[in-house]
RNA sequence: GCCCCCUUCGUCUAUCGGUUAGGACGCCAGGUUUUCAACCUGGAAAGAGGAGUUCGAUUCUCCUAGGGGGUGCCA
């Protein structure tokens, strides 16, 4: 996405502009890219403003008589320009998404367009600015709809051409409330935070108030194949972060291991202290997430779950035991774990294809269910119920430190 | 208050006047399974209300209600 963040005044949620010439995007105006044919010429209004305003003050404190006080007037306070809007008709905005918009021009006042310190404001800056950059297309969120009609008279009052209008219907949030950046507004920076992968959230964003058929999942070369101002809906829609999380673990499941570890490191200085991994500068550590990517990643919905489950690979011993996997070492479980040692200690070989022989040997022996014995491990080895597989676990974290997190455990 | 926009399952949406109103997320049940996910199968779940137009309205028109936006010397 080209141009995100702001330049000055303006920003993400205020304009989306395109000029002619390069096709690239904008987002928001700059004031000083002024309008050479407008600007001296309201200058000078102002300056004729100031003086029919003194001569109205004096004028009013004649009509009053001398009652009194020092009446003198020594300045008049600084003077706005205001916009001579129409009193009749009506403006009507063609707009490509909401159709003809039509306002009576009596509901539309005469707005300032130059503020008494002489700088432009929002209408008259964004209309002066694109026209001088040649902007084709305004496209921004339908709470501009109705300066989409101040805008329009301001281009007819100076003899310009309208670009064409676009409002795109706003997202909510969760709660029906509107999202923007002024209020209860979540950057771009906060979706990065929290784990959501970019591809995931442009294929999120693209599916509100927009389709194609029942289709889901879009590439970025299918989403600017088929989207197209004229087939996105008018009504606004709520923010589903389920959703959003549902995608995100789609295109987690897709990503290489090592652009996700690329990415998870590149996240942890945003996280919250809890979400960091202990010890997150040990690079044998980090080595050993990237082992147990193809196992973490299937089980994650965003960036931030990857850490969370691949914690027991930065931990240290003695490991923080949970609730859950407190209570499933009982007795038993220890006596397993036991009597596990022995022929773990007896490999030579640490992979998992021979992890997964001598553990397949022992619960035949035993006659015990794999699941007898892989949770017990899980919870000596993670300090968790729940992890990637079992073989795996054992594997990344190898021979040493897997006989040692047991040995914690069952003496 | 006034102006503008919107209204199909809880959520995102499909439907170009005639469909058993479809899909996806989520939810529930089952399957698979070393846990959890993933995956597979099945299920519950919607046209805001009222008038018209029409042989026939979710679809077109109007009204009501509800929601949202705007109404600044903010952008």
């Amino acid at each position: 996405m080209p141009g995100w963040g702001s330049n000055g005044t303006g920003s993400l949620f205020t304009s989306i502009s395109a000029p002619a010439a390069t096709g690239r995007l904008w987002t928001g105006f700059s004031t000083t890219a002024t309008h050479i044919d407008v600007m001296p010429r309201l200058k000078s209004l102002k300056r004729c403003a100031r003086a029919r305003a003194m001569r109205a003050v004096r004028r009013f404190m004649r009509g009053h008589g001398a009652t009194g006080a020092p009446l003198k007037p020594r300045r008049v306070s600084d003077p706005v320009i205001r916009f001579r809007a129409p009193r009749d008709g009506e403006t009507v905005v063609d707009d490509q998404v909401q159709g003809k918009v039509s306002v009576a021009n009596r509901d539309l006042d005469d707005l300032v367009i130059l503020r008494s310190d002489g700088s432009p404001t929002y209408n008259l800056a964004v209309v002066a600015d694109d026209h001088d950059m040649g902007v084709t297309h305004v496209i921004r969120g339908a709470d501009h709809l109705t300066n989409a009609a101040r805008q329009a008279q301001i281009y007819s009052a100076l003899g310009w051409d309208r670009p064409v209008f676009a409002h795109v219907p706003l997202i909510h949030g969760p709660d029906g409330a509107k999202l923007s950046k002024r209020h209860g507004a979540l950057g771009i920076e906060a979706y990065r935070a929290m784990g959501y992968l970019p591809v995931a959230l442009r294929n999120y964003l693209v599916r509100l108030g927009w389709s194609h058929g029942d289709d889901e999942i879009f590439s970025m070369d299918e989403m600017v194949k088929w989207f197209d101002l004229t087939e996105i809906g008018r009504s606004p829609s709520r923010f589903d972060f389920s959703r959003l999380e549902n995608l995100n673990g789609h295109y987690i499941r897709l990503s290489e291991d090592e652009a996700l570890g690329a990415m998870l490191r590149a996240i942890v200085p945003d996280l919250p202290m809890e979400e960091k991994p202990p010890n997150a500068d040990n690079e044998e550590s980090w080595r050993k997430l990237s082992q147990a990517m193809p196992g973490l990643k299937e089980r994650a919905k965003t960036l931030v779950d990857i850490l969370n489950a691949g914690r027991f690979v930065f931990a240290s011993r003695p490991l923080e035991i949970d609730d859950k996997a407190g209570k499933l070492l009982d007795e038993d479980a220890r006596n397993v774990l036991r009597a596990l040692l022995q022929p773990l200690e007896a490999l030579h070989e640490w992979n998992v294809s021979e992890i997964e022989a001598a553990l397949r040997e022992f619960t035949g022996m035993s006659g015990l269910k794999l699941g007898k014995v892989a949770q017990p491990l899980r919870a000596a080895l993670t300090g968790r119920t729940t992890s990637p597989g079992i073989f795996d676990v054992l594997s990344v974290l190898g021979k040493e430190e897997t006989l040692a997190r047991i040995q914690d455990q069952v003496s």
